[in-house]
RNA sequence: CGGGGCGUAGCGCAGUCCGGUUAGCGCACCUGGUUUGGGACCAGGGGGUCGCAGGUUCGAAUCCUGCCGCCCCGACCA
């Protein structure tokens, strides 16, 4: 296996060999889709199960709309389809048939679609179809509903993970009769990514609302977490929209109050995708692989057994499989690597590219000593530890790897973001340093435009935290009440 | 869609300019042996419509024409 381009080297270099290399994913002979490999998925599915636990204990349901949605349906927003429609791919036929004269498979020309369907690069406007024939009175609110789907955005250029013309998503989008309870629900739902974000995949973010230009086509406010990569280029982690009365005046969607008035109902819609298997690499992982936080790694520990004679293997396996029972007793996923075929040193490094949080060895002399020697995938760390003590070791240790990382992503983040009130600082912070950059704006979508195009930067997002501050736009010089986020981004 | 690059074994590549035995190398794979505390070594072996289709030629991976696909850089985006 070859090395990995460093980090410094070529910062996007790195991240797409280490995709490809510890067996995430890989691109598909389909341009700009992805396959998603075992490894790869295991680590999606253990985000997944954790969302939906989540959305769960907060009263939303699953459900399944189709891929498919007629084209007027998208035409009924007019936001929504502007914002959608360079990006829809679109089915026009139902069948196939051999060409008459060369044999070859065609498309057959007499199989042309009445309506053209679209495949559904979001779902706003089938299940708002669907919403209307539910909702009838006040009492038939909210509804929380919640579904894990595929979608289909017609990229132009495409990342592993980050952008890929097909990806995997989750998409909640709940009605309320007021206005303030959708607001609250897509505040919310803000907090459970936040949560996600900071708990299991140690990551820190940003919560904010997304400015006028960044918003998501039809929403009346689009909140989001942002991150900071360790390039120092930020990336939107997860949204939450607060979608107003558009949808539901878009498919006439009406409910009876109590009082016996008409009215329209309040939306919301929110979702995080496969991106955050980009965000979790770019956050933790280092020049040797991946890093997984504890929390979202398929595989905890690794024991691998080190050894020259059979019986000496055998031994060594034997109390291997007898740690990797207790850990297992106690909830983690361990692995005894018994792997004939491929020698310790090998297997040391197969399992760092994969980022296997915890290696134990052990050897003869351990054997004969009663110690394993216990590795930090973070740190790199090793530490000769007495066999009975091996398993409270490490189950402590997995905590403490956690906790870390979610400690050095965030010094990390708090050393790159960098306050600034001239536009010479920022935009020599931009090109220098990077990160996020907290300046005066006012509030205007030219001038956002003005900079993104001066710069590359976007305003990544208002902070809800804003505090309160009299400036000057850094760009305009106008006057502004609070400092927005900047930074270049994914 | 514009600019660039690439297509030869599972992967990564050389060979193409200047046509000429049986198309080569590294990794991976198979067999045997020696090894085994940080990606082992030796020996032997298997694996190819040289992206596709035409053309030029005694002869094409190599030259010509057309097509297809992918990657990278820009505009668009979670």
């Amino acid at each position: 296996m070859a090395k990995l381009t460093s980090r410094e080297q070529d910062y996007s270099k790195w991240y797409n060999e280490l995709v490809v290399q510890a067996d995430l994913a890989q691109h598909s002979d389909v341009k700009g889709c992805m396959v998603i490999k075992p490894y790869g998925f295991a680590i999606w599915e253990r985000m997944r199960e954790v969302l939906d636990g989540m959305f769960k204990a907060t009263g939303h349901q699953n459900a399944y709309f189709p891929l498919f949605i007629p084209k007027s349906y998208m035409s009924r927003e007019a936001a929504h389809v502007e914002g959608f429609a360079k990006e829809c791919a679109v089915v026009t036929h139902y069948r196939l048939m051999n060409d008459p004269e060369t044999g070859e498979i065609i498309v057959d020309p007499e199989a042309k679609l009445e309506e053209e369907l679209i495949v559904r690069p979001t779902s706003e406007t089938i299940i708002w179809n669907t919403y209307k024939g539910w909702i009838q009175s006040y009492r038939d609110l909210p509804i929380l509903v919640n579904q894990w789907a595929n979608v289909v955005r017609w990229e132009m250029r495409t990342r592993l993970f980050l952008r890929t013309a097909e990806f995997l998503w989750q998409e909640g989008h709940t009605a309320h009769a007021t206005r303030n309870e959708a607001i609250e629900e897509a505040t919310q739902m803000l907090d459970v990514y936040a949560d996600f974000a900071e708990k299991w995949m140690a990551m820190p973010v940003v919560k904010g609302v997304k400015s006028e230009a960044e918003r998501f086509a039809g929403a009346e406010d689009t909140y989001c977490i942002e991150a900071l990569m360790q390039d120092g280029k930020a990336l939107q982690a997860g949204t939450s929209h607060f979608l107003g009365q558009n949808f539901a005046r878009a498919f006439d969607v009406q409910f009876q109050t109590k009082e016996g008035g008409l009215e329209y109902v309040w939306a919301t819609s929110w979702g995080v995708s496969t991106r955050l298997m980009g965000a979790l690499i770019m956050t933790h992982s280092d020049d040797k692989g991946l890093v997984l936080p504890p929390k979202l790694a398929p595989i905890h520990v690794v024991f691998v057994p080190i050894y020259k004679t059979d019986d000496q293997r055998a031994a060594v396996c034997e109390k291997g499989a007898e740690l990797c029972d207790a850990l297992i007793g106690q909830g983690y996923e361990a692995k005894l690597d018994d792997d004939d075929t491929k020698r310790s040193g090998w297997k040391f490094a197969e399992y760092e590219l994969k980022g296997v949080p915890v290696r134990v060895a052990m050897g003869p002399r351990d054997l004969e000593n009663g110690t394993v020697e216990i590795a930090r995938r973070d740190t790199g760390e090793k530490e000769l530890v007495p066999l009975e003590e091996a398993k409270d070791y490490i189950v402590k240790m997995l905590e403490l790897i956690q906790e870390e990382l979610y400690t050095k992503a965030l010094n990390h983040r708090v050393a790159h973001t960098t306050r600034v009130d001239t536009w010479e600082e920022f935009k020599e912070v931009l090109e220098g340093k990077g990160g996020f950059i907290e300046a005066h704006w006012d509030g205007t979508s030219e001038t956002e435009e003005k900079i993104k195009d001066a710069t590359k930067a976007t305003i990544r997002c208002i902070p809800l935290d804003q505090k309160e501050e009299e400036g000057r736009c850094i760009f305009s010089g106008n006057p502004s009440r609070g400092r927005v986020l900047f930074a270049k981004a994914y």
